[in-house]
DNA sequence: TAGATAGCTATTGTATGCAATACTGCGTCC
DNA sequence: GGACGCAGTATTGCATACAATAGCTATCTA
């Protein structure tokens, strides 16, 4: 048998598609049409609608199948801080110990988002490197699954609204600020100038909706 | 068709023979004769252990099937301050307007658990009422969610090992508190009397191993 | 006797089938 | 002209069928 079940390829499949709006906001899931698609069965499929609709990314709508839910500004309103909160949370409760090294690391990627930053690389995909670095030593499964979990419901926002470039230079510079924080072991500083990237990012929804 | 799909019912089910170890942890979920008993077919029992899998309350071991986790007093270290955590953003989050008239209720549910304290009621569903109370106020759906899908896991631990009514005293008396704080809008103190009670009542497991 | 191995059964993962409900288009009635 | 209703189709939700792997038992070998 498959030693990954196909429903977890599907799942991140779907994601994309919910993600990048190759599935629209407020239209219906068409399992039969989206099986052949995807050149599966149904199963499989069904499987991973479910899982997204326990993540949120979908809704299931008893007898009419699955839908991807409209936009709505104040759900994103909503997820930044939680998001926010989530993260700082997380960075609030990894040790010291387990922090060793960890700035550089992040500085590295902030480097890194410097330069793409003038040559037009891959800014976002820089931004969830760091984010993930600074989770990856979080010793709390169950809050880094809530995370991951939520993630996805925001990115779409991000993905549908945000002006990329827009507040980039300053995030750097917010990230880097965190950084020098934990490298003098201020977890305060660190997690409210987290909290403050966050809720920044938010501002800057909706300023240019392309 | 169902108007409520039976993946729900099943997923309820489920959830309650894993909380009182009618599936004891450690052991494989059989499909067969899991449907057979509840007299389901595979297809919506999948769906349901699916769901379970997603919130953490089964893990799915590909090509094995799904398997109730072990206990790990690790874990419930770890899940109990995750819990108080979110509980207590959800309450910063409860805007004063939202608040009116729930500290009168909350109390109405500590009176309630005197009296079965008193007389050997239901103390842990009273509980688990004032919380759902407290967090009933909260206007953001997402973190209501998240503290929804984590509380059961940490309730496996709580009917597998917890000294029932060893501190139940202790915990109305931190009910009232946060009441009484709810009522002079001090959120702050509020917030930290309710973690403190999540991680006292961590501190009780383990006790009286039944 | 301990370990390996081969064959068999049990169980999962995926595909397909079936029945009931929801949607669509057209006709009819007010 | 618009609302209602009805028939036909599309789609979901659940059940069953099938294929491949995991696990178990018994036998064989060193």
């Amino acid at each position: 048998m498959a030693r990954t079940p196909l429903r977890s390829d599907l799942l991140e499949q779907i994601t994309g598609r919910v993600l990048d709006g190759r599935l629209p906001a407020g239209t219906r899931v068409n399992e039969v049409h989206l099986a052949k698609e995807l050149g599966v069965s149904r199963t499989p499929l069904r499987e991973a609608l479910i899982g997204l609709a326990d993540r949120g990314l979908l809704v299931s709508a008893p007898g009419r199948g699955f839908l991807v839910p409209p936009f709505d500004p104040g759900e994103a309103r909503r997820l930044y801080p939680l998001v926010a909160e989530l993260e700082a949370l997380a960075l609030r409760w990894t040790s010291p110990l387990e922090l060793a090294g960890l700035p550089d690391a992040l500085d590295a990627v902030s480097d890194e988002m410097t330069r793409a930053l003038a040559d037009g690389g891959d800014l976002s995909g820089l931004d969830d490197r760091w984010h993930a670095l600074l989770l990856s030593r979080c010793p709390n499964p169950h809050l880094l699954r809530l995370i991951e979990q939520t993630k996805p419901l925001l990115k779409r926002y991000e993905s549908a609204y945000f002006a990329r470039d827009g507040h980039a230079g300053e995030s750097i510079g917010e990230h880097r600020r965190i950084a020098a924080a934990l490298r003098e072991g201020d977890l305060a500083t660190a997690s409210s100038v987290l909290v403050a990237n966050w809720v920044k990012a938010l501002a800057y929804l909706g300023k240019d909706r392309r």
